[in-house]
DNA sequence: CATATCCGTAAGCGCCGCTTATGCTTTTCG
DNA sequence: CGAAAAGCATAAGCGGCGCTTACGGATATG
């Protein structure tokens, strides 16, 4: 029978690229993982991987050991996970996923609940892009990412990556200083805008508002920290689309109304297939869902 | 994550019962198991086994790791048979469980042939109850079973086992010496008969087809050796009804008459659908097929 | 009640697998 | 275009995991 670990060194190598990568994310030298692979092919009798270069790729059987052995992972994901509910095990580590966007103050206030209900429970935040959030959950990097989702804006998605909504959450236009009086998109076109940084959907979403309005936002500000936003709109020097969850939470020393059309930002999050029974992964999601209010989904 | 190692000791010991015995199948100590099964244990978290007398029983628990450790070792097979057809590889060790009366022509046949055609193919054979030969292969003590199903009397069936069906296969009346002239089983009441050992699906089709012919039969030899069989009727001692594998193959100076109604017994392969691809197994089965004939199923 | 069976622990040792060291090939950059 | 860096493979050495042997406790069996 194949070697599990060494099978999964092999997966490690399909989704580094290099051997060198995959060793570091192991936790073994270049070396170690080398030997493994060469004895995986040996016992699989048909070539893995070929050298390209400076590098190595994997062949077409390898890359379909590599799917096999993402099924055996799975499963084995799912074991680990009854074993811990049947231990009642409300323990262990989640790694959660986050855009900074998203949902700052849902993870925070869930932590702060986590802590005190479930202390058992280790939850590593990492913030990181939404592209590579999903593929690294698949890739079994995180447990548990929390992301939203903007209309015809629609987020990558993953075969074994299981997504559920939070909260679908109105985005709010916010007025301060001279433009306080301002009632609709339309009437800002000469406003300073505080945005995103482009590349995200959030600013993709914002420009496209404007637009529709009639005019190209004058961005004066770019900025990933929404707390920046409501500052610079407070002050009176820009004005800004905001997520109602920002607002509803930090509060806001500005004019709130809502968007034409009240589109809305759906917040979910998105896990392993697998691992959705584990009760450590049930209980942050469980705390989310709290911390989004009595109207979230499920 | 969980050694698969020890998930297969743990399977194991499900399937035998104790751990002395699983330690024997798998060839180390009954003192390695039980230590394989404790660091198991430790990195479950949860109990798999409690001791019952002077063995030890499964927990809930316990069986469901073994059951997903079930599903581990089929996507495991399925890796490896994938592995041995991109190799070309036709070589590797088919383990086949034949019943006496099911297909000794057949399987001699096929093996010949094998021979030739696929020398790199080591095939065992096993001679083995009926009952026994699903459950050994759904335990992966043996890649192909060949069977053979009576009207009204269906074999066993397992999950993850499937079957095809190799040949219809003719039942007949064959009767000698003294019973020469009989034209059907009614006018063999009086006749002595040679079936095979009680319990057995054969026995209990012969049976039942005098009774239904009016009479309880006088069964003077029980033999599950068919040459026997042939022997006995060619020398007029006895009269049997055989199937029309053994009597086109083997010949026999006796004469053969159809049953009426033209009953069939059915004569099939089972494997594991996760080793269904495997190369060397295929390979097999075809030679079973080429020898059932043209007309064989598939 | 004696014996056999079975399980678990302890001690010891062999072997697998990792690390370090080195060489070769390929790519990149000055 | 040459030097340096990156990547992989092999050899040698060593530590730890996991096996075996040995033994004791517990429980069916005759």
């Amino acid at each position: 029978m194949l070697d599990l670990t060494r099978l999964v060194a092999l997966r490690e190598l399909a989704l580094r690229g290099t051997i060198a990568a995959a060793a570091d994310a192991l936790g073994y030298t270049a070396s170690a993982v080398s030997q493994q692979l060469a004895a995986l092919e040996r016992e699989a009798g048909v070539p893995l991987t070929i050298r390209a270069g400076r590098g190595v790729v994997l062949t077409p059987a390898g890359e379909r050991l590599v799917a096999r052995t993402h099924e055996m992972l799975d499963t084995m994901e799912v074991a680990e996970a009854e074993l811990r509910a049947e231990a009642g095990g409300l323990s262990g580590t989640v790694r959660l996923a986050v855009f900074q966007s998203a949902a700052l103050t849902l993870v925070t206030g869930a932590l702060i609940d986590l802590r005190d209900s479930h202390p058992g429970i280790r939850v590593v935040v990492t913030q990181t892009e939404p592209e590579e959030a999903f593929a690294d959950t698949w890739a079994r990097e995180y447990d548990l990412v929390v992301a939203e989702e903007y209309p015809h804006h629609s987020a990558p998605h993953y075969p074994g990556v299981i997504r559920r909504p939070l909260v679908r959450d109105a985005l709010l236009l916010a007025v301060g200083g001279e433009w306080a009086g301002a009632a609709s998109v339309a009437e800002l076109a000469d406003a300073a805008w505080v945005m995103e940084p482009p590349g995200t959907a959030t600013r993709h979403f914002a420009e496209q508002t404007c637009r529709v309005a009639g005019f190209e936002p004058d961005v004066r500000f770019a900025s990933s920290d929404l707390q920046a936003h409501v500052q610079l709109v407070e002050r009176g020097l820009a004005v800004a689309i905001l997520p109602g969850l920002m607002v509803e939470h930090a509060g806001i020393g500005a004019r709130v109304i809502p968007l034409e059309g009240g589109p809305r930002r759906t917040v979910f999050t998105a896990m392993r297939a697998s691992s959705r029974l584990d009760p450590a992964v049930q209980a942050v999601r469980t705390a989310l869902e709290e911390q989004a209010g009595p109207s979230a989904g499920s």
